[in-house]
DNA sequence: ATAGGTGCAAATGTTTTGCTGTCAA
DNA sequence: TTGACAGCAAAACATTTGCACCTAT
């Protein structure tokens, strides 16, 4: 909980390269396309505008599977897509299940607040050029 | 993949750990209760049986929102709790929502295997006890 | 002016791995 | 007997943090 927040070129330029992809990528990409326009910005600078992002829901982080995260910059509820075989994460062009929460709540004593839910399985370009790629 | 794999007391002593909690523990706590029974177990010898035991889908690894992992003893698909107070992971009571696979296949050209679902709330004692609690 | 942010590098915490010896099949 | 696995410790890896300087407000 941050009481004011500066508007630094830094965190600008770190949501503009996020909000101008949807390819859902790790810190480390974004910090590779940060340094195209700001050379001297640093990793640290990175995840640390990241996470303010993220806990002021501009932005969302993901992490499944995998051993690192990766961010989405739209902060609008949606579901998310795995591709198992190249590790591509997509979006997924269903409605979000805005009652199942409610659901949850009456079979259990919770406040359920939100859920996630995140697909596995192939791609349509993993299933058609090459089944046996890695 | 593995060709044979050995049914060691160290795997053993994992797997029984993990069969009798639910309380989806960390690798380091599975490590604490191992070393109960076999002192000298190391923490790399958990780690490996853990994927191995992952990888063979006897277990499953869980990974929301925190910089580690958690394994489950049951491998039958279920939904997820995590309550934002206390960090806990509870199993859902509700029915998996088999046919919504297809559904997202049946929108895109991927092909769908699974889908995890993790709702975020708090839980019935964090709710009773102590708000202010962190 | 000043509090929040930056760059840098070191630290952190989890997980993996190389090596040599051991043991289950 | 032998190859998969153990223990140990070092390495790897993503992420966080301390510090001195800088800059948006």
């Amino acid at each position: 909980m941050q009481t004011k927040t500066r508007n630094t070129k830094q965190k600008k330029v770190i949501l503009e390269v996020l909000k101008g992809t949807d390819s859902h990528p790790t810190a480390d990409w974004i910090y590779e396309q940060a340094r195209k326009v700001l050379p001297d910005i640093s990793l640290g600078t990175v995840y640390r505008n990241l996470r303010i992002l993220t806990e002021s829901e501009v932005i969302r982080e993901l992490n499944y599977g995998s051993t690192y995260s990766r961010y989405d910059g739209n902060p609008v509820e949606h579901y998310h897509f795995v591709c198992t075989k190249c590790q591509r994460v997509f979006d997924v062009p269903i409605e979000v299940l805005h009652d199942i929460n409610t659901k949850v709540e009456e079979a259990t004593g919770w406040r359920v607040e939100m859920h996630r839910m995140e697909f596995y399985g192939t791609c349509e370009d993993c299933n058609q050029s090459n089944c046996y790629q890695n």
